[in-house]
RNA sequence: GGACGAUUAGCUCAGUUGGUCAGAGUGCUACGUUGACAUCGUAGAGGUCACUGGUUCAAGUCCAGUAUCGUCCACCA
């Protein structure tokens, strides 16, 4: 028997250990269909948070359903390496321990990254473990585990023997701070004060000078040009002379350009090829000279003067006093501009001319493009919509700069000797050979998820059996870093999209609305909700409380509710149980059910449809809402009510049967409580997780009993409610009308009537009695009582009346009107025809009442 | 500047291809505790579906435009 109160604790203790053991959560049985997801890879930074609960339970429903209906379901876990945010916070504990990171060798530093790692994975096992998911823990991975780092090798290898991927000096984003480049996904722009530094730049041997505008006053040291736009009458007579470069007085040409908007500031820019992408192009178009000048840590260098060794912020300021000194500086205009941030450390980043690897991203990008059109290759995105960011950033795209200057990732496999590159799996066998120092985007890994995984490149059985993925479930923040880049990976190298589908959920906010984040402090830690409702609520509340592709709010008060739904379904359960005691189970015999046993069957074989239609396509708060309303509306409210009356051996078999659908159709949102209460009832399966998933059945369809039930509430509904309007607190009669349509309904179902009213049924009305007629859709009842009852509240019903009233106008033209009647549909025809005759009656009935 | 999303009951959100579609949860009001559940039951109140046009017999639903909020991208010498 069952506690009178749900214990989420309890129930959710010991489950999950027991599930592992017995190895349900492992796939391989090759009899069945196979059905694939694999995890997105949290990183080993931290803790996972309530975005990583949303995702991983959204899965978790998938697979478990699968595996139900069936399926051979392999969800295959892993976690990411996460480069620099994982370097950064190893950083950042040995500099609390007083250790320099910067002073280690490279291999005791690594020593210590896998320590934390092996920490980080252990602790997000355990959240893995307390959200109840069911990952096959005997086919986990690691980024940087051997047969991966072998997958990234292979891809670097072949992309460069094909030309994919090139070594050059380019424009790179410089993250001073953590000293490594960063792509253009892992900046992130603000919108912040600054200035704009007008500058005098003196022609040559002449008191003209030219007026240029900039924003980093500190990188003249860099300029090797000024630009103006050649069809600018201005300065065209200027393009070829030279001018006085401010505090270095050097000599620089003025070229012209048309990178130089004459209606954009003076018209006039200073290029400095080395310290911005724009101008590094037009340094190319004019074969400029290329001057760095700051160090890779933010610091200026040789080329600066008296300013070396000065932090870059530092010699802005300095400068800029010396250049008003110099009477150089023509104002100083401030203005709100958009500056960009390391992602990781939040560092300004600087453009700075380095020499990286990049991948060739046009070919790449083009195949995706293509496959998207062929219906039967291309990913399909749920919803659709989100197609259009990949094939936005397919259609943008950059060459990718793929190598960090840091220790925490995949070492690029090039060795250098002099001019010479070699490009290979291992060092070349000659001396001399030095291996690059740097490593790899970690998407450079993430992209090959989808089956470097599963053994590839080797051929293994897991990929032939498992590959494409059937689904990937993640964020829309992700698609341009990881979704687009799996993509085409998956194409170049297996020659097939890595997953059939892609369903794509929004963002968790918090109950203002805005975006969960560190700097807010404004994070839920989803253990934390699970300690107080336990996993099954958060996951049902995560999962059911947003259309897909939205933004979910946290509302802890909802995950109450959902508290309190589960407490229902643990109280209906506890009311099946608590009627087992003399229970014999059999089959259940279609001709000895009543008709409230056929008409709970009938509605949970059509819910049992629907549910399976939704969950297939991926709108799990549908079968959220579906599920909620059977069970606390049409199983509790009524059909338990019903089985009180007359509990039968068949209907405790119904009882059963149904308890035990509804428990299977929940189990992949709430696994624990599910399987605890299915252990309970009589003949269960092992465990619920590997029980059949409900099928819709044919037997089970009773429209005649669902009709007269159907009636039946509708009869005990409107009593209930002139009840309610009309304050009859004391017992009251219901007149069983011998000329109604209803008669032999009632006579039938006396005991339902009057225990679920609370009334007596009467063949006759008595003489001192007042009475009610009650309308219902096709007739009415009587209901009949002594003394006196609150008066009807005649405004109100003057105002349905009117209501009353206008409606059956509207109903009455549009039925008139030719267009409607020949167009529209026949059942929406019959359907306005019926209405407009049940409001006439209501009508008459509540003149009858009027009057009265 | 471009793209996308949102705008529906006090609050948080659902509303598939136009016609059983104006809904749910929560909150609020009234009544109700003799055995499944007061973390409950029964009943009730509430919304010109942001605004303006258009298409249609028929528009939260489709089209065009406007407003507000949000997100992403691009630019920013």
């Amino acid at each position: 028997m069952l506690d009178k109160k749900y214990n989420h604790i309890e129930v959710e203790q010991g489950k999950y250990e027991k599930w592992y053991k017995k190895g349900y959560f492992e796939a391989g049985d090759l009899s069945k269909k196979p059905f694939t997801i694999v995890i997105p890879p949290p990183n080993v930074t931290g803790k996972l948070h309530l975005g990583h609960a949303w995702d991983t339970t959204l899965q978790d429903i998938i697979i478990r359903y699968k595996r139900m209906d069936g399926y051979d379901a392999l969800w295959l876990p892993g976690m990411d390496h996460a480069g620099i945010a994982t370097q950064a916070k190893v950083d950042a504990k040995l500099r609390e321990n007083g250790i320099n990171p910067r002073d280690m060798k490279r291999e005791e530093w690594l020593k210590h990254a896998w320590e934390w790692k092996e920490e980080y994975a252990k602790n997000i096992r355990d959240q893995w473990a307390k959200l109840g998911l069911s990952l096959d823990y005997t086919k986990e991975r690691f980024t940087l585990d051997e047969g991966l780092s072998y997958a990234v090798k292979h891809v670097f290898v072949e992309l460069y023997k094909k030309g994919s991927i090139y070594r050059g000096e380019r424009i790179i984003n410089w993250d001073p701070v953590q000293m490594t480049a960063l792509s253009n996904e892992e900046v992130i722009y603000r919108e912040e004060k600054g200035a704009f530094y007008h500058i005098k730049y003196f022609v040559e041997n002449s008191d003209e000078y030219l007026e240029v505008a900039t924003t980093r006053p500190e990188t003249l040291f860099g300029d090797t040009a000024v630009a103006v736009n050649p069809n600018d009458e201005r300065y065209k007579h200027l393009i070829g002379k030279k001018v006085v470069l401010p505090i270095v007085n050097k000599l620089i040409p003025i070229i012209g350009d048309e990178h130089a908007d004459p209606e954009f500031g003076t018209g006039v820019v200073k290029i400095t090829p080395a310290h911005d992408p724009n101008d590094f192009e037009v340094g190319n178009r004019h074969n400029l000279k290329r001057v760095v000048i700051m160090n890779p840590d933010g610091t200026m260098n040789e080329n600066t003067g008296i300013y070396k060794g000065m932090d870059r912020f530092e010699c802005r300021q300095k400068l800029v006093e010396d250049l008003k000194k110099q009477n150089l500086l023509i104002k100083i205009e401030e203005i709100i501009h958009s500056v960009g941030h390391s992602e990781r450390s939040d560092a300004i980043v600087e453009p700075y001319l380095s020499k990286q690897w990049f991948v060739k991203m046009r070919p790449l990008a083009d195949r995706v493009l293509e496959v998207q059109k062929n219906k039967d290759q291309k990913v399909n995105f749920v919803p659709e919509r989100f197609e259009k960011i990949l094939k936005h950033w397919m259609e943008i795209t950059y060459d990718w700069c793929i190598s960090r200057q840091l220790w925490w990732g995949h070492r690029i496999p090039a060795w250098y000797k002099g001019d010479e590159i070699y490009v290979g799996y291992e060092a070349p066998k000659e001396d001399g050979w030095v291996q690059d120092e740097d490593v790899l985007d970690t998407w450079f890994s993430s992209a090959l998820w989808p089956f470097s995984t599963l053994g590839w490149p080797e051929k293994t059985n897991l990929l032939k059996r498992y590959y494409p993925n059937d689904v990937l479930v993640t964020g829309y923040d992700i698609i341009p870093f990881w979704v687009c880049r799996m993509v085409f990976q998956g194409l170049e190298f297996l020659d097939e999209r890595p997953f059939r589908d892609c369903l794509i959920h929004g963002l968790i906010r918090d109950k203002q609305g805005r975006k969960m984040s560190k700097s807010l402090g404004n994070g839920v830690d989803p253990m934390e909700v699970i300690d107080k409702y336990g996993a099954d609520a958060l996951r049902f509340f995560l999962a059911t409380n947003s259309a897909p592709g939205q933004d979910l709010r946290y509302d802890e008060d909802k995950v109450k509710a959902t508290w309190n739904f589960i407490n229902k379904l643990w109280n209906a359960s506890r009311f099946v149980m608590m009627n087992l005691e003399d229970y014999t189970p059999t089959k259940i015999k279609v001709e000895e059910l009543s008709s409230s046993d056929k008409w709970i069957l009938d509605k949970q074989n059509k819910i049992i449809k629907l549910v399976r239609k939704h969950m297939e396509q991926y709108e799990f708060n549908v079968v959220g809402a579906e599920l909620y309303h059977f069970i606390w509306n049409d199983f509790c409210d009524w059909y338990i009510e019903f089985a009180k009356i007359n509990m039968t051996n068949q209907t405790k078999n119904v009882l059963v049967y149904v308890l035990k659908n509804i428990l299977k159709m929940l189990h992949p949102f709430m696994p624990f409580v599910t399987e605890e209460i299915y252990q309970k009832l009589p003949n269960s399966d092992e465990s619920i997780m590997i029980s059949e998933y409900p099928k819709w059945n044919e037997e089970y369809e009773f429209s005649y009993d669902v009709n007269n039930i159907n009636n039946i509430i509708e009869i005990i509904t409107k009593i209930r409610n002139v009840k309610s309007e009309t304050n009859i607190s004391a017992k009251f009669l219901l007149v069983n009308n011998l000329d109604d349509n209803y008669q032999f309904l009632i006579n039938d179902n006396r005991e339902i009537f009057e225990k679920l009213l609370k009334c007596t049924i009467v063949d006759e009305i008595e003489s001192d009695m007042n009475k009610i007629d009650v309308p219902l859709t096709y007739g009415s009842v009587i209901i009949g009582y002594k003394g006196i009852h609150e008066k009807l509240d005649i405004e109100k019903l003057k105002q349905e009346k009117q209501k009353l009233i206008d409606s059956i106008n509207r109903r009455e033209k549009l039925l008139a009107n030719q267009g409607f009647i020949n167009n529209a549909p026949e059942h929406i025809i019959n359907e306005e025809k019926r209405k407009l005759e049940e409001e006439k009656s209501a009508l008459k009935n509540i003149g009858e009442k009027l009057k009265g």
